[in-house]
RNA sequence: GGCGACGUGGCCGAGUGGCUAGGCAGAGGUCUGCAAAACCUCGUACAGCGGUUCGAAUCCGCUCGUCGCCUCCA
């Protein structure tokens, strides 16, 4: 495609992304409940939406992109009952509701980092925002879509339904919410209607985290955080609104009427607070969906270091990450040992290709050119441009990418003179190749961390390759061997080309 | 039950009606002191049954199966 088109939940169509404000784009992506630590689905979560902010920051756009951090309000059962997420945990770790989740912030950005996933431009907490949360809930109650009841208040989901259309987004009407929950209306609820949802509710004598309201000290709901920080920040129309597909409901479909009845939008506007709505899908082992409350998710943590007995060994961050782009954002991911190291094994032969790549010269050679090889790199750029227009299609870009790489091999182990690409059209490739590796996809290379280091490293292996070198030339193969077996005992590997010895870091 | 996805070669996973996706694993070969890497070749896959079409993995229908949301979850 040659503009960009993303997959918009909201109407269940591939649409042109046309913002706003260009070149300004507003992005808010519904962030972590900070409990526990970061699991493969946070890390998916926040992979693609990182993609959607390198891709559209590539692209020129100035992207001011917002991910919320929840501290408060997500309760551990049912809507609207029972504890905090974030209390419970204090209680167990016997530490402040904060402790908690200064903690599971912490780990969180660190976890992210580690993933090479850019900071968001704005990381909004939940509990930074409470005189926000409580002005948007006053003007749901002026506009007359929320009531008060016993010092909580709801929103009157049925009174919203009159002026707009309560549903839209998760194809549901509110007859067959109703129909569903006829039997919970038995109990003695707050609630005029089982499909209302708390805005702001008063806390139990037991109840830590607590503010002032005019309604009561309590706590504001889940869903009113990101209509709170989302218009703060972005105001009340914005381009896009990212999350992974179970925040489909309730919460963003009370995100939407939240924010109709908040901001006074027209009703049946297409656009609502948000044009876009995007939501990345999830990880499933064995076919299970990858979930904390299924007690099968496995931290990025365990992940990094092996930890966790379905893992039969660590797996690098930037396998990881390359695992999670070689799949669409919006299908299903399956989890397994063999997928995670088939995605490793094949990172390590693109990285291999890139230092290649980087090593080759064009220069002082006669050209001869070979068409196929020519084509090969002269039309990637817009064979991943495309790609990467439908949708944020990651998968096709890696195989284009790998596409490449037998040209990339067969050009830097040639021999002779001759080159068989254009200067041109090479080094306008490698940049490009860099670009998509680094920039839109954001994998890194291992070898970047100080640079006089390596330069030592660089001197201490010639020094080896030589004596390997010397030893061949003698053929003493026990000696040359043995250098060669001892580095890779420390991870290095060796390969040798007709122009001599390269060396690699083993994955 | 309601809403919505999906079923692709050993595994993972793209697929815009006609052109080899790609990766991993596997087989053979070239190269090589050995090894590794690289390069070349190899599987003729699309749940089943119908239909539309000159032509369908791709569109339509039915059947079977799997999964997600409907309660907190990225």
């Amino acid at each position: 495609m040659d503009t960009l088109h993303v997959y918009n939940s909201l109407t269940r169509r591939k649409e042109e992304f046309v913002p706003l404000h260009p070149p300004m784009v507003g992005m808010y992506v519904c962030g972590p409940t900070v409990y526990g630590n970061a699991h493969l689905g946070h890390a998916r979560s926040a992979i693609s939406f990182d993609i959607v902010f390198r891709y559209l920051s590539a692209q020129g756009y100035r992207v001011r992109y917002v991910r919320n951090i929840t501290d408060v309000g997500h309760l551990v059962n049912d809507g609207d009952e029972g504890d905090s997420k974030i209390e419970k945990q204090a209680r167990l770790e016997q530490l402040e509701p904060m402790e908690v989740a200064q903690h599971y912030t912490n780990t969180y950005i660190e976890d992210m980092t580690a993933l090479n996933i850019r900071r968001p431009s704005i990381e909004p907490r939940a509990t930074g925002h409470i005189p926000e949360q409580i002005e948007a809930i006053q003007k749901i109650i002026e506009n007359g879509y929320a009531y008060v009841s016993e010092g909580s208040v709801y929103f009157d989901v049925q009174s919203y339904n009159k002026d707009f259309t309560y549903g839209k987004l998760s194809g549901r009407d509110l007859d067959n919410i109703l129909a569903e929950s006829r039997e919970d209306l038995e109990g003695q609820s707050e609630k005029r209607h089982p499909a209302d949802f708390a805005l702001w509710k008063k806390a139990s004598p037991s109840h830590i985290m607590r503010w002032r309201s005019p309604w009561s000290e309590g706590f504001p709901g889940w869903h009113i955080e990101c209509t709170a920080m989302s218009t703060k920040y972005l105001g009340t129309k914005y381009d896009i609104h990212g999350g992974g597909m179970d925040l489909l409901f309730p919460h963003h479909e009370a995100e939407i009427a939240q924010s109709n009845a908040c901001n006074c939008h027209e009703p049946e506007s297409l656009h609502d607070e948000a044009r876009y709505w995007l939501h990345n899908n999830m990880i499933t082992y064995e076919g299970q969906k990858m979930g904390k409350s299924l007690g099968n998710a496995i931290d990025l943590r365990q992940f990094f270091t092996g930890h966790h007995r379905l893992l039969e060994k660590a797996y690098a961050p930037m396998t990881i990450r390359f695992f999670v782009l070689q799949g669409h954002y919006r299908s299903t991911l399956d989890f397994s040992n063999t997928a995670l190291m088939a995605s490793e094994k094949a990172l390590s032969r693109m990285a291999d290709a890139i230092k290649r790549l980087d090593g080759i010269d064009p220069h002082g050679k006669a050209i001869a050119v070979q068409a196929d090889f020519e084509e090969n790199l002269g039309s990637f750029v817009k064979d991943v441009t495309f790609a990467m227009n439908d949708d944020f299609n990651t998968a096709r870009v890696i195989a284009r990418m790998f596409d490449t790489l037998s040209v990339i091999n067969q050009l830097y182990k040639a021999e002779g003179n001759t080159f068989a690409v254009q200067p041109d059209t090479f080094l306008e490739f490698r940049r490009q190749f860099h670009v998509v590796f680094s920039d839109w996809l954001g994998l890194e290379l291992d070898a970047e961390d100080g640079e006089s280091k390596q330069e030592t490293l660089d001197g201490v292996m010639k020094l080896l390759l030589n004596l390997r070198l010397d030893a061949r030339k003698n053929k003493n193969w026990a000696q040359a061997d043995q250098i060669r077996d001892q580095l890779v005992k420390m991870g290095i590997k060796l390969e040798d080309t007709a122009s001599g010895t390269d060396w690699y870091w083993e994955q």
